[in-house]
DNA sequence: ACTGGCAAGTTGTCTGACAACTGCTACGGT
DNA sequence: ACCGTAGCAGTTGTCAGACAACTTGCCAGT
């Protein structure tokens, strides 16, 4: 299923692996419009919306009446932007990721997370606490919580190493974006001990809702990260590139 | 100078507002392409391209044969990748950015700082060291760094409440993406007592590279933002959104 | 040696058309 | 009365060709 998407996205991907793979270094200058479209045989018109994409993304730029530039863009290990899950997170420094301490539970749901899926306070929800590894390492104390109609304790043990996402996708609600909150923090004595690490251990929270492109609620989560074990980073758009709205 | 930007980005910022002023809500459809190109007297490519900048912004997501729908998308009021100083950080919270202790100096370049501006270890640079405050108090304290040829420390006093991206736009060095480290720490004494906290205090260090869109690095600069002043969100692009590389 | 303008090349926009898809409606069979 | 299906109108996706606006390098004239 899934279907082919749409003919610019494939050209999209197509030129990003190109660039990212360094047929064309930065600063280059890319074969003009027309030249790329004669050779895939595509209309300029699609091609010229995936070299949007692109331009949108930060991978090139274009100059009118001169050509379209690959942008020294930085390689982020790391992009908190991008790699969405914590596998993601992990896996994209190198390590391999991992679980330990699995617990699937039906809990009432705390005020915060009732609020943000929209549930009663109290009500019955799957949760799914574990502890992420990299490279066996216990580097993130992480909860995840859901409704139990969208997915159920037994679902969560089913999924064994596939993501969350997966699933949620899997059963008609695929996860379009979320908001992460960063917050600095102290390891308190469960976590602490759950992570091996000292009490009073410098951490990074992430409290996440996930929803989907209707914006329904699906995930939330709270991912306590060992400061030291990654580097968090994100690409920030200056502000020559989109001057914006205020009120 | 400056010169008005293409159709598509004006378009598409006409658009942004108008969604942003509430004239369609969240999941409602848009006109027809036709539709709006007729209305505002463009041809319908241009305002395609600025419809899937749109998309790309995730501000509205398109859907084959039937329309355009505005998503769901949350309004952050501090999102890390849009607001790029510190004081869009503080006005963007609602409050009042203000400096103080500030410090111009001409320094020799420690380490890693020589290494991200790309000058020799020891040479000359100019610094501005100041507490940042938000309706008066004290939130942050940041230093920032750049090449004496780029700002003197006399450029860096001159500019007063103007904001260091501009100072270096005029000088033809448009700041075009900056790479953002975020690492939690507890105050050193120095930061605590410019910052007027207790020794030991949360702190969310930013540690950011900005350059220019040719990759030139122009500013360093590292943020000691206090964690109780702020919270910091990221949106972040789910997994169905596009899928991605890896290696 | 310098300057001005010309010309080729590239991106930006326009126009018109058709294909592919969605959602609804009306029709016909059971 | 119910249900499935074909058709239809509306929308986004793609195509083709043309011209405008801009950049860059070259070349002739001074």
């Amino acid at each position: 299923m899934t279907a082919t998407r749409s003919l610019r996205h494939l050209l999209a991907d197509e030129l990003r692996s190109r660039i990212h793979a360094g047929e064309w270094g930065p600063g280059d200058r890319l074969p003009s419009e027309p030249e790329l479209a004669r050779r895939r045989a595509v209309s300029r018109s699609s091609l010229r919306s995936a070299i949007a994409m692109l331009e949108e993304e930060g991978f090139v730029s274009r100059r009118h009446g001169s050509g379209t530039y690959v942008t020294h863009r930085p390689a982020l290990s790391n992009d908190l932007r991008r790699n969405f899950g914590v596998s993601s997170l992990i896996a994209a420094t190198g390590l391999e990721p991992g679980t330990a301490d699995e617990a699937f539970e039906l809990v009432r749901a705390p005020p915060p997370v009732a609020a943000a899926l929209a549930v009663a306070v109290g009500s019955a929800i799957s949760s799914l606490r574990r502890v992420r590894t990299a490279d066996g390492r216990r580097v993130v104390d992480t909860t995840d919580w859901c409704r139990t109609d969208d997915l159920s304790p037994e679902d969560l043990r089913e999924l064994g190493d596939g993501s969350i996402y997966s699933a949620l996708a899997a059963r008609g609600l695929p996860v379009h974006h979320g908001v992460a909150r960063l917050t600095p923090g102290n390891a308190d004595a469960d976590t602490a001990r759950r992570l091996d690490v000292a009490r009073g251990a410098l951490l990074l929270t992430i409290d996440q809702v996930d929803t989907t492109a209707e914006g329904v609620p699906v995930l939330v989560s709270r991912e306590h990260h060992l400061a030291d074990a990654f580097s968090f980073t994100v690409l920030r758009h200056g502000p020559g590139a989109d001057a914006e709205e205020e009120r």
